[in-house]
DNA sequence: GTCTCCTTGTGATTAATTTCACAATGTTAT
DNA sequence: ATAACATTGTGAAATTAATCACAAGGAGAC
């Protein structure tokens, strides 16, 4: 395995968080050593897919054992880019705004909800889960005081596009978006959709292969 | 084309809900004609992907103009099992079921929130967006009485798994999952997970990778 | 230390997906 | 009606991903 040379498949890094998930659960029940064979059968893939995965970033397992899970958790957080803590901030602090600022999921995973955004006058001054909610028009400025890097879009489906525009301005990196609509955005801006529809969407078409 | 032979590639069906919502928006503009490099641009994808994959529900396109959107509207739909409306349920009514309970776009989609069901008395009896909040112990009965089919799981992580216990006993045909864990189910329910983690993580490795 | 057993790591193989390139076939203008 | 043009639909080729099968190497027993 040649380090530095190896280009890690695209296939592979979908199947990190996945992985991270089931490591990180056999971390909280004290397991230290898993074989290829047990995660596998955890997420319903082959041992052989997972240690092919794995082989991409270097000899991690022990021959004859099996992984050590902490040994692992690194080198999946390190590949992820995990490290860095990376600050957040949520622009629409509405349904969905609420949860995810209050959701300890982020945190634990070294994304740290800094600040709420809204247009919303009754809303703006007052907190959720501790996190202030600014006026939009301070998103420039706070964006700057805050080293935010990542904006969460709950806003309408009506607004997105325009909040978007604005996000860019401010300097984000990345926008982490929850309405249901494609952003044009430049190409150095990073958006990942979020799109929950489709999630159930392919639950219903499997559901209706199977029953009709 | 022979129709009733073709074998829809998985990797076309997961591309079904992008287009759904490329489409819907086109649909709203008032565009009646589109075609596949319009599409594919929006999308960030290649005109011949989209063509291959349409291809395989048959001729929908106009040669020498696009393709009729509302005709790909409904064949989308169909394909993916939309016709028929499907009764959901929420196990859980904190800050994520509440969020999705009040979520307009599943109803837009044929999803129907019929109940919500929880363990905490105080909130038991009330009702979430009209939807009314039922203790987890009517579960069975519920199930039966208003045809629930997919359960949607917002409880906390070390309620999850006997929660979906639960579930599946009371005869629920699918989970939607939005708690960072694997469930273990019989094989004929269908398991959606939702790792909204996962999907941040992605986001987390491009940024990494852009800024260090 | 040696033997046995177990599980990893990986080349080779097979399968799935994407891209390419262009014939087929429609539209629109005149 | 015909010509000029635009866009689809699709075999073939290229790329990417998954699976197989087994040699290599480490653990543990005695
Ligand atoms: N609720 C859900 O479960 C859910 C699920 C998936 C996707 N979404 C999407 O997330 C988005 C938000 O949904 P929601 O249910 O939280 O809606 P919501 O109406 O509860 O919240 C929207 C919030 O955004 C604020 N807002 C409006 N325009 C704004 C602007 N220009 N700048 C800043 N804030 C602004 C509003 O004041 C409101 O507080 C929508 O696009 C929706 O489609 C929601
Ligand atoms: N909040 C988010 O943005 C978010 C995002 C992604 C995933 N999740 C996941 O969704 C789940 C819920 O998160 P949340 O933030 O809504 O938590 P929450 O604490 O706000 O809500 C959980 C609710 O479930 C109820 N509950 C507990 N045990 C139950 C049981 N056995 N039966 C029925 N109800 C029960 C609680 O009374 C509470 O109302 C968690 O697993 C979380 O990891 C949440």
């Amino acid at each position: 395995m040649e380090e530095g040379l190896v280009v890690i498949p695209k296939a592979t890094i979908s199947r990190l968080p996945l992985y991270l998930q089931v490591l990180t659960e056999y971390h909280h029940l004290g397991i230290t050593l898993v074989s290829s064979e047990e995660i596998a059968q955890k997420l319903g893939i082959t041992s052989s897919q997972l240690r092919k995965d794995l082989s991409y970033f270097g000899g991690l397992g022990i021959r004859g054992a099996g992984y050590d899970v902490t040994c692992l958790l690194e080198k999946i957080k390190e590949i992820l880019g995990m490290q860095k803590k990376r600050r957040l901030a949520i622009i629409g602090a509405g349904k969905m705004g609420t949860a995810l600022a209050g959701y300890h999921g982020l945190q634990q995973h070294g994304l740290e909800v800094k600040a709420l955004f809204e247009i919303d006058k009754g809303k703006i001054g007052t907190t959720i889960a501790n996190i202030p909610i600014y006026p939009l028009a301070e998103l420039p400025d706070q964006t700057v005081r805050l080293g935010l890097e990542i904006a969460v879009l709950t806003v309408p489906v009506a607004a997105a596009q325009k909040v978007a525009d604005l996000v860019v301005e401010a300097g984000f990196e990345a926008i982490w978006n929850f309405a249901p609509i494609r952003l044009e955005v430049p190409d150095n801006i990073i958006v990942q959709n979020e799109d929950l529809v489709a999630g159930v969407l392919t639950l219903v078409h499997h559901l209706s292969r199977k029953i009709g």
